[in-house]
DNA sequence: AGGTAGACCTGGACGC
DNA sequence: TGCGTCCAGGTCTACC
């Protein structure tokens, strides 16, 4: 489910939430998740977005580190009523967090060091040149490489169809194939689509809804993701969808090459 | 090195 | 109504 823009969402509600509150107790509802540690007593001090991930850093040192993969949300709530498919929750004197995840791949982690993101976050210190001479000669197909979170943080499914549709290149296009010119309109267009994304809210297609339980408003302002036989925006012709590494993946044909 | 299928899970949509 | 099939925002591993 969750791709930047969802993750930004959750972390800026959850730091007016829970930045500076103690944690009275946490709970576990999946044997999933058995193992994490009961973090009863500990502060937030921060929140922070890493490429899809969120790290709740505490008053010892440790961070929860959260990642909510498919099917995954965070609901803040008053009362402690579970909802349905919770599976982990935090409790605060005000209210609680409950992680909800229907397939259940969300993953809960303490950890107490923190990873480096070796350039790879979009918003932070990203540079265009560096990342052309690390992975400008490769043979990936160029959505492939762009949602490789070893290479760039935070691009899953819905806004690399986005990105790309807007850049007016095919997802299936080699990263060796690319000039100079096609790299930066594919990261204009990257900080561009999320950015904006951002700005929404998210997008809702089904599951995603921010910490308070709404719906994001960027689902309306998708070009291409969903849009299998309707017209292009641009060029008026046909969306079309295939598959590429395994994913649903759409385009105008007519418009990227 | 890159592609791909399968695994991890469950629910919803759709066809018959 | 019920069953079967396919699809899904992510990532990891095994194998060609």
């Amino acid at each position: 489910m969750p791709e930047l823009p969802e993750v930004e969402t959750l972390c800026r509600q959850l730091k007016k939430r829970i930045c500076g509150k103690k944690i009275l107790n946490t709970e576990i509802f999946d044997s999933k998740l058995a193992g994490i540690k009961n973090m009863r007593g500990r502060s937030v001090v921060a929140v922070e977005r890493r490429g899809k991930t969120i790290a709740i850093d505490l008053d010892d040192g440790n961070s929860i580190i959260i990642h909510l993969r498919m099917t995954g949300r965070l609901l803040w709530q008053k009362i402690s009523t579970m909802p349905e498919y919770s599976r982990w929750k935090m409790t605060f004197a005000d209210g609680h967090i409950f992680l909800v995840d229907p397939r259940r791949f969300a993953t809960v982690r303490i950890l107490g060091e923190k990873e480096s993101d070796a350039g790879r976050e979009i918003f932070g210190n990203f540079e265009l040149t560096r990342f052309i001479k690390l992975h400008g000669d490769r043979k990936t197909k160029i959505k492939t490489l762009i949602m490789n979170q070893n290479v760039v943080n935070g691009i899953g499914n819905i806004y690399a169809c986005e990105i790309l549709y807007r850049a007016g290149i095919h997802p299936e296009r080699t990263s060796s194939s690319l000039t100079a010119a096609q790299w930066r309109k594919i990261f204009y267009q990257a900080k561009n689509v999320l950015k904006k994304a951002i700005a929404k809210r998210g997008t809702s297609i089904s599951d995603w809804r921010d910490l308070y339980g709404r719906k994001g408003e960027n689902q309306h302002t998708l070009k291409v993701y969903g849009k299998e036989g309707k017209p292009c925006s641009v060029c008026g012709g046909t969306i079309c969808r295939i598959k590429l590494s395994g994913r649903g993946t759409y385009l105008c044909p007519d418009c990227q090459k």
